[in-house]
DNA sequence: CTTTAACCCTGGAGGC
DNA sequence: TGCCTCCAGGGTTAAA
């Protein structure tokens, strides 16, 4: 699925292309997604130029002078480059046509979005509904330590659910959330207000650790993806060290490693490694 | 306010 | 081989 470095790796593939180009044409082949695709969308946007092609969490936003196209990959999400005379295929539900540019949405599971933010209803990060309650971005300055365990003051919520729950800090998945909590040696049942701050801090650094990680060993991947004919679904090899090996022995002990479900959802731990 | 659970959807895996 | 069931998952929303 999708998680944050993929998401940032589109968003760094569409905005070598789409800056400065004018959308000749958008077309959504499919509007039932997530929710529906502004019926609309097609006229209101098409014929005008890209300004810009920026992210906040894991929605990208396709800037226009009159507002933004958002577009949430979901689960199953991909956008892809393709050549102007390839063939839609099944689940390619929406269409970008730039004179030397076009681009497919692929989504079998149609979790995704694309929706708009007209550029008169305000800055879009800070009054669209979808994105004004998003937590800090995982490579913002200010998310420290200190930071993280004032916000986790008081919550008795398990550390690996307040990961997940996007409101603290954005693009931190199930997979990586796993991830970053091994790398960080904090058990992910810990109850979060209960985390000191040098163990705060230290997940502050595992978590960006672990996304830039992903981002260099899958970033030359996607970019051949997005700028060739790589398959649609194509996401990052995961070089995971716990995620996904229920019973395999942990890299740094050997222990099996142990599967838990939370807020039902996988968790994946070292119970030696990780201890509370 | 915090926390929990249902829901949207399809493809793939496993059982028979 | 095919049909059935189950499960995975991000993130919003309603309910407890």
């Amino acid at each position: 699925m999708p998680e944050l470095p993929e998401v940032e790796t589109t968003r760094r593939g569409i905005a070598t292309l789409m800056p400065g180009q004018t959308l000749q044409r958008f077309i959504a082949h499919e509007t039932r997604m997530r929710w529906p695709v502004p019926a609309d969308l097609e006229a209101i946007i098409s014929g005008h130029p890209v300004l810009d092609c920026k992210r906040r969490g894991k929605y990208l936003l396709i800037e226009f002078a009159h507002g933004t196209q958002l577009i949430h990959l979901g689960m199953s999400g991909s956008l892809r480059r393709v050549p102007a005379d390839e063939p839609r295929r099944r689940h390619d539900h929406a269409e970008w046509q730039f004179e030397h540019a076009r681009f497919l949405l692929h989504d079998p599971r149609r979790f995704g979005a694309i929706l708009w933010h007209p550029a008169d209803a305000g800055p879009v990060e800070s009054t669209h509904p979808l994105l004004q309650n998003l937590g800090i971005e995982p490579f913002d300055p200010a998310f420290t330590g200190e930071w993280l365990h004032q916000r986790l003051r008081g919550r008795k919520l398990a550390v690996k659910q307040a990961l997940l729950s996007g409101t603290l800090v954005v693009g931190v998945g199930n997979i990586y959330a796993s991830e970053a909590l091994f790398k960080a040696r904090i058990n992910p049942q810990t109850a979060a207000g209960r985390l000191s701050v040098m163990r705060c801090t230290r997940l502050v650094s595992a978590i960006r650790e672990t996304l830039t990680q992903a981002l260099e060993s899958g970033g030359s991947t996607l970019r051949d993806y997005l700028n060739a004919t790589g398959e649609p679904g194509a996401y990052f090899d995961l070089h995971a060290a716990v995620y996904g090996k229920q019973g395999a022995p942990c890299p740094s002990c050997s222990t099996p490693i142990r599967r838990i479900v939370q807020g039902q959802r996988a968790t994946y731990y070292c119970p030696c490694c990780q201890q509370r």
